[in-house]
DNA sequence: CGAGGTTGGTTGACTAGGAAACATGTTTTG
DNA sequence: CAAAACATGTTTCCTAGTCAACCAACCTCG
């Protein structure tokens, strides 16, 4: 019995702590953490979003979301602007040119950071990690 | 392709996040936290052990580890003491007497917890799933 | 021996996030 | 239509980490 149930919650952390690190590391010279990138990713595959829906989708609060928000704003990576769809308790929250521009530049520097990482596993395992991974995530395969 | 590299970060997170809750909720009857429970079963799995030594086998810094046995030393489940290897900066803890009757029962639900959220998973994805946890996490397969 | 580096542990400043109360706007319903 | 329920986002307080500076004890080797 190499790893007892007990101890997989802490590989699980230790795993995702390390997959952060070395995101962090790989985004730290243009000055955004991992949280951050998340929700530029999620944004810009997703376009116009209101905030409790990328609460959802990044597994946070909405309280983190708006405080990730403020952030990114002050590095004015994002703007705040009315909802087009006349509720107006929604905050759109929309890319500025400089976010628009620094995107896929942090697109390339992730995937390679995270190829990197998994480099190790075949794809048979890479898909059988990554179907482990939503189902203990409690996330649906696809949506 | 289900899924791109650039968000198996996040999954990972995602699913330390489900493990970590589910773990939370079945130790909290007993006041005890995730992270307290990993502290608990690392040392009784391995005797009496330098603060150190546990900061490397949790993945935290020697001064969470302070603080995390500075709790558990209030919750009246340690003790710190002198080291019996006469070096003395090591500070040897060790489970008071209500430590030693909580943690099997701690144990019984951790494993429980853990079993459930595992459950989806046949043995020989568990065993897939593991290997390349530890890989990610930088983990040596036997260590 | 003793000066300088090293290791074990603690502390303080800081940070990210959660929970809950709140303000504001919207929907439902009586 | 008014009131109650509900949804969105912000804010406050709290927790649990990191990081870096620090103290104390140990070790090395001139």
């Amino acid at each position: 019995m190499p790893t007892s149930d007990a101890e997989l919650a802490d590989l699980l952390r230790a795993a995702a702590n390390s997959a952060h690190q070395s995101l962090s590391r790989a985004l730290l010279a243009h000055g955004v953490t991992a949280a951050e990138w998340s929700l530029l990713r999620e944004l810009r595959a997703a376009g116009a979003v209101p905030q409790t829906r990328l609460a959802e989708r990044l597994g946070m609060t909405r309280g983190a979301i708006s405080k990730l928000v403020d952030r990114l704003v002050a590095k004015r990576l994002l703007v705040r602007g009315r909802g087009g769809g006349g509720d107006r308790r929604v905050q759109i929250i929309g890319l500025t040119g400089t976010g628009v521009l620094l995107v896929p530049e942090l697109e390339r520097l992730a995937v390679a950071a995270e190829a990197a990482l998994f480099a190790g596993l075949s794809p048979r395992e890479r898909s059988t990690f990554d179907g482990a991974l939503r189902r203990v995530a409690g996330r649906p395969p696809e949506g």
